[in-house]
RNA sequence: GCUGGCGUAGCUCAAUCGGCAGAGCAGUGGUUUUGUAAACCACCGGUUGGAGGUUCGAUUCCUCUCGCCAGCUCCA
């Protein structure tokens, strides 16, 4: 029997020989990080007896996959800490997450800050006793009566869905779980785990069965390690946009207004007509037109559109005037694809590309609302372009190159992208939907772009591609759409006059770069710690003399940066700068100009960043030349605001 | 919507077993004239989210309700 190993050697063994032992033999001793191998490109246990010819890798925890096993078997030993330190409890599925993993229990009440203390000493006590891991199969019957006998009721349930005639289980010490595996070799190849929460999940996620106790935590190979990412997710709560938001006086969410609506404060308003300024500029720039449209609307157009049968659920309820129904908009569509109705269309008009921040309306159900993330009145940046058959491709790909632009303007580099195709629920023939999934998949490929596939993941009326970006702490956030709709133009009846003098019907695609302006606003606070750069910091210079015999002086200052285009104040309070710098630096403005006895006879002003580093006196025209140097969209690509 | 936790001054948070609701910051008035992350003094500030109940007495216990937080489901 041959295995090739990574680095290229081949070498033979005999057939039975552990994974483990195939190694050991070639590696002369198993590194301690080796938790698992990876046979034939499969994760498996070291202890998988090799059966025929293949390729053979260790695994470690710098794998995807390697993380996967080793949180896999973390919640495996927080398993048998649960069943040790409370009997009675059910076990259900407990499988590895992003960042850490999760278990879901049966049990009689929650669990307690207590009881984690007390379940994770139990856990570390289980990797201290080092319990090797065993893997044993053995027919579904024996299963069933195994799990029958134990009371595991969850356990039974998922048997009996199992296919397989052979099950696996995982034993430690004397715990036994049902599982798929992988696992590490031992419990004591776990080396630093903590649980961090608990909260109630549905069995199999479906809120009409049982809720479940599910106690999150998360293990990493070493101390270092799971330090460092305790300290990410405080990092986390420090940018907090609902916490920033407050301390910056950027927005707030009042009980009297209602949940999910947002009140803009001026400093957060003046941020976001930044960013919608920069917006129009560049639309316009980009062969958009812009349009506006009312916020309600009669229910009939909502019932054209296919969103009374396919979005009810999420639209406020409607409302009689006059005797007829009116619905508040969940979206912007309807509308653009009334104006262009609005006239007749010849194929030379098009493409048409009609843009708009369009605020919509949407009912989210109470316990899903979160600050500015996820709320019930929100502005899209939405557009809706018309086109021909055959322009297609070409605006899919002209919009996902504005779509990377305007990204990396804000300081998003880092994207994926998603194509999802058809769900359950939808609309149109499946010809049309196979017609518009490839139209999205030759733009990507036309403009490069990795992308992976999201099945059943589409909207009702056509498939779409989401561009996820990735955020300073490594977070991804879904914001840019792009949606292909075939229906919308077939149910408003939509055409445009053909070369050939016949009518025909163009293809509609919607399209959000930003996705929702709040959404999109809370991430920028987020990744940016709320020291926006300087072209959206809502004040980006404060004037701060030293005493009250330079205020005359101060106030010149701040007038001559105003005159310049600047956005600058001063702080003429009765304080000592030490206060005011103080100050200035907690609510971030990026320069602070302090101004005393020798800046007022130099005509000068002392220039300190908001990172502390001083850059020594300099003219108002100086300064205004820094301020005004990273004003958008002179920022070199790919270059970093972040300080 | 569901499960659990929480709701005290503009903000951050105290208040023992049910016994006069308190501090820092902010605000206001004054003193100080200040050199790169907090000068000092005084004052003001509350229907303890709301409604009901138990009690001699409720921030505290109970019921309902609104909101927030975490998670589930869903999603821009």
């Amino acid at each position: 029997m041959h295995i090739s190993f990574p680095d290229g050697t081949r070498h033979e063994f005999p057939e039975g020989m552990t994974a483990r032992k195939a190694l050991t033999q070639v590696m002369g001793s198993l590194p301690s990080e080796v938790f698992a191998v990876k046979l034939d490109g499969t994760p498996r246990d070291l202890d998988t007896p090799l059966q025929n010819d293949g390729s053979l890798e260790p695994v470690t925890f710098d794998s995807e996959e390697g993380k996967e096993v080793y949180r896999h078997s973390s919640t495996h030993v927080m398993a048998q800490a649960v069943k040790d330190c409370f009997p009675t409890v059910n076990l259900t599925i407990g499988p590895a997450i992003e960042e850490g993993f999760f278990y879901d229990f049966a049990f009689e009440r929650p669990f307690t800050p207590e009881d984690l203390e007390q379940i994770e000493k139990r856990a570390h006590e289980i990797i201290q006793s080092d319990f090797r891991i065993k893997r044993i199969e053995m027919s579904k019957e024996e299963a069933l009566q195994l799990f029958k006998e134990k009371g595991e009721a969850y356990k039974v349930e998922l048997i009996e869905g199992f296919e397989d005639q052979i099950v696996s289980m995982y034993q430690q010490g004397d715990f036994i779980d049902l599982c798929r595996g992988p696992h590490v070799g031992s419990t004591g190849q776990i080396h630093a785990l903590k649980l961090l929460s608990s909260a109630g999940a549905y069995w199999r996620g479906d809120e009409r069965n049982p809720m479940l106790q599910r106690i999150y935590g998360t293990s990493f190979p070493s101390q270092k390690a799971l330090d460092q990412h305790l300290t990410k997710l405080e990092e986390i709560k420090r940018r907090d946009h609902r916490k920033l938001g407050k301390e910056l006086d950027l927005f707030s969410i009042q009980d009297e207004t209602g949940p999910g609506l947002i009140l803009w404060h001026p400093k957060g308003a003046l941020v976001r007509l930044l960013i919608e300024n920069f917006w129009r500029e560049q639309h316009i720039k980009n062969g958009y037109e812009l349009v506006y449209s009312p916020h309600v609307a009669r229910l009939d157009l909502w019932k054209t559109s296919g969103h009374v049968d396919y979005y009810r659920e999420n639209m406020f309820a409607p409302m009689t005037v006059e005797s007829s129904e009116y619905q508040l908009k969940p979206m912007n569509c309807p509308f653009h694809i009334m104006v262009y109705k609005s006239h007749l269309r010849s194929y030379r008009d098009l493409p048409i590309r009609y843009g708009e921040l369009g605020t919509v309306y949407r009912y989210e159900r109470s316990g899903v609302l979160h600050g500015l993330m996820r709320v019930r009145g929100f502005t899209q940046d939405d557009a809706h372009l018309f086109c021909r058959p055959d322009q297609l491709a070409t605006e899919v790909s002209r919009v996902l190159e504005f779509t990377t632009m305007m990204l990396r303007t804000f300081d998003f580099t880092d994207f994926e992208m998603f194509l999802s195709t058809r769900p359950e629920k939808a609309v149109g023939s499946l010809d049309q939907w196979d017609q518009a999934t490839l139209a999205l998949e030759s733009a990507l490929k036309a403009g490069k772009f990795d992308y992976r596939l999201d099945p059943g993941e589409g909207v009702f009326y056509g498939p779409k591609i989401d561009v996820k970006i990735r955020d300073a702490l490594g977070r991804s956030w879904q914001c840019s759409t792009v949606q292909i709709d075939f229906n919308n133009p077939e149910r408003f009846g939509l055409t445009y006059i053909g070369e050939d003098g016949k009518t025909h019907q163009p293809i509609m695609i919607h399209r959000a770069l930003m996705g929702s302006i709040e959404r999109f606003f809370g991430i920028l606070v987020e990744h940016f710690a709320g020291a926006f750069p300087t072209w959206l910091a809502p004040v980006q210079a404060r004037v701060l003399p030293i005493s009250e015999k330079q205020r005359d002086y101060g106030i010149s200052m701040v007038n001559q940066l105003v005159q310049a285009g600047c956005r600058a104040e001063s702080d003429l309070r009765n304080e000592k700068v030490g206060l005011k710098i103080r100050e200035s630096e907690k609510a971030k403005v990026p320069y602070m100009l302090v101004v005393g006895e020798r800046e007022a006879q130099a005509n000068t002003v002392s220039v300190r960043k908001r990172n502390g580093k001083s850059l020594g006196e300099m003219s108002v025209t100086e300064v205004v030349k820094l301020i005004r140097h990273d004003d958008p969209p002179m920022v070199p690509e790919g270059s970093s605001h972040l300080e």
